[in-house]
DNA sequence: TGGATATGTTAGGATAACCTTAACACTATT
DNA sequence: AATAGTGTTAAGGTTATCCTAACATATCCA
């Protein structure tokens, strides 16, 4: 299950967090709606990371990730932000600009690039800035 | 004829800009081996840069960019670089992983993001390094 | 409790962007 | 002009997306 995952389902992936933060369980629908697909679509995507044994989800029910689903749902969301970060608050990049791209590149960067670049702005941003990215360690 | 370019078609560009350098006309022959697919692919993409207005190629003959190709070759080649040596010497990542991983993100940052990294490691890296970069100003 | 409404699945396709091999068409070299 | 090298074309395969339409299930409430 430690094949490569295409940027769409990271994209899948993220956003199912992204939902889980505040609804607590993922329905297809909500899903279809952030990323603006059809329904069909997202059932599509669900079955791809159920074989990754990224995601659960029985029949007709909510979708949840299982903890390696999670666990990597957060690196590529803290790629994210961490990149936007970046892009916003060192380069000065408009946000709307910073965002659409951080999506784009949240996909090829890997995790020592990921690392130097949070040990980067560990020591380039403010405080304030930092505390706006929830970095937790371990992930 | 200014649609987006995919990435693939993207290094292609990049790559015949590359090989112009020591070649001054192009083959097909050296395009596949450089980006590693068969013959039959390059003459595919090649078709693709001309309708897109950025190639020349008469049958059976050597490739060429147009003005119009050579700059946005350029622009790739130079999202190439900048990026490539933003994670080399700004963030210390490892030579082969900043190389490969410049190759990813040179398709996802635009124009702004371009100009501002660039004003970025020209007030942060030693005059040495930028001397590494060809950044002609007008690109 | 039984429809109405919302939600999720499946089937069937379409498209686009890649790539390949094999056969053929030129070109160039000797 | 024969050979070897180079480029093209035709035909097809794969993969990853997405869609619509029809159907299946679930939920809710009158």
């Amino acid at each position: 299950m430690r094949e490569n995952l295409t940027s769409s389902i990271e994209d899948y992936l993220e956003a199912i967090l992204e939902l889980c933060e505040d609804q607590v369980a993922v329905r297809v629908t909500d899903l279809a709606a952030k990323l603006g697909v059809a329904k069909a679509s997202v059932s599509e995507a669900i079955q791809v990371l159920k074989q990754h044994g990224l995601a659960d989800q029985e029949r007709y029910g909510r979708i949840t990730l299982t903890p390696e689903g999670l666990a990597q749902a957060k690196k590529v969301l803290r790629r994210h932000q961490v990149l936007r970060a970046f892009l916003e608050s060192v380069l000065g990049v408009n946000p709307e600009t910073a965002e659409k791209e951080a999506c784009l590149m949240e996909h090829a960067v890997g995790p020592e690039t990921m690392q130097r670049l949070i040990a980067f702005l560990e020591r380039t941003l403010e405080q304030s800035d930092l505390d706006r990215l929830p970095i937790d360690r371990p992930n």
